[in-house]
DNA sequence: TTGTTCTCAGACAGATTGCCTGAGGAGTTG
DNA sequence: CAACTCCTCAGGCAATCTGTCTGAGAACAA
């Protein structure tokens, strides 16, 4: 079944932070990581942490030998992706265009990043163009 | 205290929604309006989410005479932008850019979105090039 | 006085979340 | 083989959150 719980909860989240910068890795080298000086205990905290994002479909397992190698099946984006678009159902009837809005508008963006966007609203539009006119 | 805690549950958004329209309302008319048919459990029920609203800071409760008035103190778009901020927090290391850019990229704009989004843009950066060449 | 309506304090079960214990398999070293 | 170490898995646990409800009582109308 896909889930419909909360996305991904806090410490679930530092485990997959590990993961986007590792791409690959057991559970000791994320225990490791995130609980130096850990023990047994903080051992089986991952483990249970990296089960749930499992049943959550943000995490593959893949047997190597005896132990388990775990990767992220999720990107950053993808999780912002499906963030944004929780918010754009709770608070705006589904519609992002009030969150780009909210953005663009009031939000404590660099000066920089105001003419990326611009490019990027550029490119944008010209493919919008090349595809209703030209096709495929 | 601010509070930490998760921003708004379901079942408390319905009713700030139902403030956001009316702008004043008594738990009764909620309660009305979100459970027709409710009896006592549901009035209760209301008045729980009201509460919780409030020590949230969400809400402004006001007498009027024996019986009270809510009102919500917080706004749509306030609500959209401390999502917006909790993700940006949470995922691209506090960073709103990212987010603008995952919505530019990749979600469902229309057309006329896009062209908005440029006036939006051109606006603010008059705006930024007034504010930084004449100052105040 | 008898209802009706409102308020408030507090309780409740189910789920979620973060964390942990314990049993046991597999491999290594002496 | 025996003693150790490291890994896995099943399951449990308390604290909190969430949505809901009960019950007692005050204010008011008929």
């Amino acid at each position: 079944m896909t889930w419909t719980g909360r996305e991904v909860t806090d410490a679930e989240l530092a485990v997959l932070r590990q993961l986007w910068r590792r791409n690959d890795a057991t559970i000791r080298e994320l225990t490791d990581a995130l609980y130096p000086e850990g023990g047994h205990a903080h051992y089986a905290t991952v483990q249970s942490l990296l089960d749930r994002l499992q049943t959550k479909g943000f995490v593959d397992r893949e047997k190597d030998g005896r132990i388990n190698r775990y990767r992220a099946s999720v990107s950053r984006a993808e999780l912002v992706g499906r963030r944004l678009r929780a918010t754009a159902d709770a608070l705006c009837d589904g519609s992002m265009a009030p969150l780009l809005t909210h953005l663009v508008d009031n939000a404590d963006l660099q000066p920089g990043d105001l003419e990326a966007l611009r490019q990027l609203i550029d490119q944008l539009e010209d493919e919008n163009l090349a595809g209703s006119k030209g096709g495929s």
